[in-house]
DNA sequence: CATAATCATCGTAATATTACGATTAACAAT
DNA sequence: ATTGTTAATCGTAATATTACGATGATTATG
């Protein structure tokens, strides 16, 4: 299968998981690190920062804009990565709430 | 291939991702909800809040397991579940300095 | 001891993911 | 026009993930 049930649980679920398995890959963590390290768009050299080829990181560029967690305005040749205040914020949120609701309840 | 590169990242970046990736999926993401729906552990009915077999929801049960999100202490012919506090504090901690680190340099 | 209940594991199948080189598309500059 | 640069896409291969039924292991209960 590898296909992902998604019928049974809530879209907060959903979602939720989406967001996550976007950021579940080192280079996909490195390349939204490398991205906040500039104040601003960075055009071009996200290839050179990370050890993989260009097509590779091109794909985990195409995922995290799928996610909508990152934009790409074109810039001449290039194309300017940046990531979505919007999206993210709303992400950041997200994720707080998980956190907060699953705090406190431990046992063991 | 299908095999993440780690070379060339943090351990923290690689961690950070095993993380995320555990909780990208929609079935994990429900399970945590429901461990922590609870006050305490939860024996048994697991698989009856999750549209999925037995076999399926046990094998997700592992996977968070072994990214050590979650106990799982026998009992009887049963296993007690919940979170694992410690490592979930710390996967807090460290979500949240990414999302410190991340915040507030947008542009576009 | 036999049976039932609970959960892990095995075997299997379908699909997804990761990665790379090669190619293509778009634009800039000579 | 040709050339070079940048980035997306295609094609491919290897491995991972997801899911299920069937089987095993363990522990109560009769």
């Amino acid at each position: 299968m590898g296909l992902t049930k998604t019928e049974g649980f809530t879209k907060a679920q959903v979602d939720m998981a989406a967001l996550a398995k976007a950021l579940g890959h080192p280079a996909r963590i490195a390349i939204l690190q490398f991205l906040a390290s500039r104040k601003g768009c960075v055009c071009g050299d996200i290839v050179n920062e990370l050890p993989l080829s260009q097509s590779t990181v091109s794909q985990h560029l195409k995922e995290l804009k799928n996610v909508g967690l990152i934009k790409g305005d074109i810039e001449g040749p290039s194309v300017c990565y940046c990531i979505d205040e919007k999206a993210w914020s709303k992400a950041q949120k997200n994720i707080t709430s998980l956190f907060k609701e699953l705090a406190g309840n431990m046992c063991c």
